[in-house]
DNA sequence: CTGTTAGCGCATTCAA
DNA sequence: TTGAATGCGCTAACAG
């Protein structure tokens, strides 16, 4: 039974060769006998030789790994912006180190600390809603350590950034539903540190008075994003002398408790009130009574535009390339 | 604008003292002067130094890294195994590389390959539904890299594993379907590869036999697990001369889009069918005609006792333990 | 085509 | 209490 992993150095010494001869065999160097390169190759794949990725590392100073960081891994679209990233990450031979931040900004900036130990090349990171500075990732660009963020991404210059806009779709779907006859339309928001760029809001408003149709303050309500929280800023809308017939709400969750509230209340779904919704968790196929309508943000493609991004800031060198920001647009969704 | 990341040997320099100084200090090694400590401490937070992980690792032969092999990231299940994994882990001071096998034999052998190159200090997985042999596991074992299969465990002697039995569970939903007057009640199994300790089978089976209700063979259908597979799977099931009235689906996708294909059949769910699953996506909260009972596996917990496991692996030297395997007992929920 | 050697950052053993 | 020296596995520059 083996114990240690076999080094190029145990190789060279069995075939009484070199430790340098054998790293040319092994990577295929040009300047080699094919009859060395053979032997070599073969007796490292009888011993399951497997270079040592720390060593390697040590000696080049580069780890051919990125970090993800993401609030969490429970909403299936973290999950789909996850594979966009894998995918472009293993074309380019690079490992995905994945982490989540649960939303706090603590243990935000300890990931960070534990990637930069591990001298990550790079980084990807959708903020935490409890984000409000970035020192932690400027300490990273500040070594050279480029970093792009994206889907949620703070509201600051002199960043790298990929993200999708909300702005037309919001106008979009509120123009849907006033086409469907709503005149009072509540919007369920997210809190505050979520609001980043507000453009849910900025787009509800600007389609209200574009539309011609008055925006009541009090149809718009704030929640946790919490179960409670859902629930009690839909129950205030609904306690309104004048009830909205239809709701904008900040995502798919939001979305299921604000229906699941308005069942409780007898409404009739999709007659007394219909909702569109911003996609994070595409189940709303096996409702009865879905979201008629959603704003679809692409997770997927703007983990590819991100990563892609990210790597051209690795190949270029220096930290002189402009700022980059990629500006993806969502799209309204009828179901 | 710094560039590269500062080490010992350039505190060292600043402040004219050597590096094994220095690395003493920053260490609290006992043997050191608290005047230097304090010298050496504050200069560092001022360059912000951070320790080269992969010196640090290349030099200890250790990575302070377990590796965790999942099937997938999408269904909240794995999602719960992994803050499982990771509290037991950041408690010990490990580092978690996550990566998915998407259910493909070939990535989780490309996946050990990367773990293997990267000197992770152990591993947990939970294989792939291809997963036919785990020669790439023994190979880790091989060279003194504990495994801990969970969750999906490869049904062979001479491994580390900690499951969640069905049997008992699915015995009692047998019975609790049975005492609700069904008489006849279809099981959609999932794939070959995927019954590997067939407990959910046997459970069903055995209810039978006790309860002594007849077990027609054509009650029994399988899916791949695929919304097609599962739904011509559920079609067969109605297409019987005598329908089942219950339905026993090997998790709550399949459940979910049996119900849907059931709703299409114009059947009224929980009076002419009713459905039980084994939990791995708990979005049933929010339908309205959601299976009755769930059988509840308790990803969290495997979680947290797998890593458990491995750590006790990782602390004992050498590799002459005994196998462990440790068997929770899962629950039926009743809704 | 192949061998020798230096050095990456750090912890650690041995001396002082 | 501190310094000097060593070596972990590997790549690459240089020498032959």
């Amino acid at each position: 039974m083996e114990k240690k992993m076999p080094t190029i150095k145990e190789i060279a010494r069995k075939l009484n060769i070199s430790v340098s001869t054998v790293s040319r065999a092994l990577h295929d160097h040009p300047s080699i006998g094919l009859r060395t390169k053979m032997q070599v190759k073969k007796l490292a794949a009888e011993m399951n030789y497997e270079p040592n990725q720390a060593a390697i590392q040590f000696k080049q100073g580069k780890t051919n790994t990125i970090g993800l960081i993401l609030p969490n891994l429970r909403e299936e679209y973290f999950y789909l912006a996850i594979n966009g990233v894998e995918e472009v990450a293993f074309r380019n031979n690079y490992n995905v180190l994945i982490s989540q931040s649960h939303d706090e900004l603590a243990r935000e900036e300890k990931i960070v600390e534990i990637l930069r130990r591990n001298r990550i090349d790079g980084v990807l990171v959708s903020i935490s809603k409890q984000t409000t500075h970035i020192d932690h990732f400027r300490q990273l660009a500040r070594f050279n350590i480029p970093v792009v963020f994206f889907d949620r991404v703070p509201d600051v210059p002199g960043i790298h950034s990929v993200w999708c806009s909300l702005y037309h779709s919001t106008i979009n779907a509120i123009k849907f539903l006033v086409e469907k006859g709503h005149k009072r339309i509540g919007y369920i928001q997210g809190p505050p540190t979520l609001n980043i760029k507000n453009e849910r809001l900025e787009g509800y408003y600007d389609a209200h008075k574009a539309l011609g149709l008055p925006a009541k303050e009090s149809l718009v309500v704030t929640t946790d994003l919490l179960r409670s929280g859902n629930e009690a800023a839909m129950l205030k809308l609904l306690s309104l002398k004048e009830k909205p017939t239809a709701i904008l709400a900040f995502n798919d969750n939001v979305a299921l408790d604000a229906l699941q509230v308005a069942k409780k209340k007898k409404l009739k779904i999709n007659r007394d009130l219909s909702v569109v919704s911003y996609a994070n968790w595409p189940v709303t196929d096996y409702l009865d009574y879905p979201p008629i309508a959603s704003v679809e943000q692409f997770p997927f493609k703007q983990g590819v535009r991100a990563t892609e991004l990210l790597f051209k800031l690795l190949e270029k060198p220096g930290d002189l390339q402009p700022y980059e920001n990629v500006v993806l647009e969502s799209e309204l969704i009828i179901h």
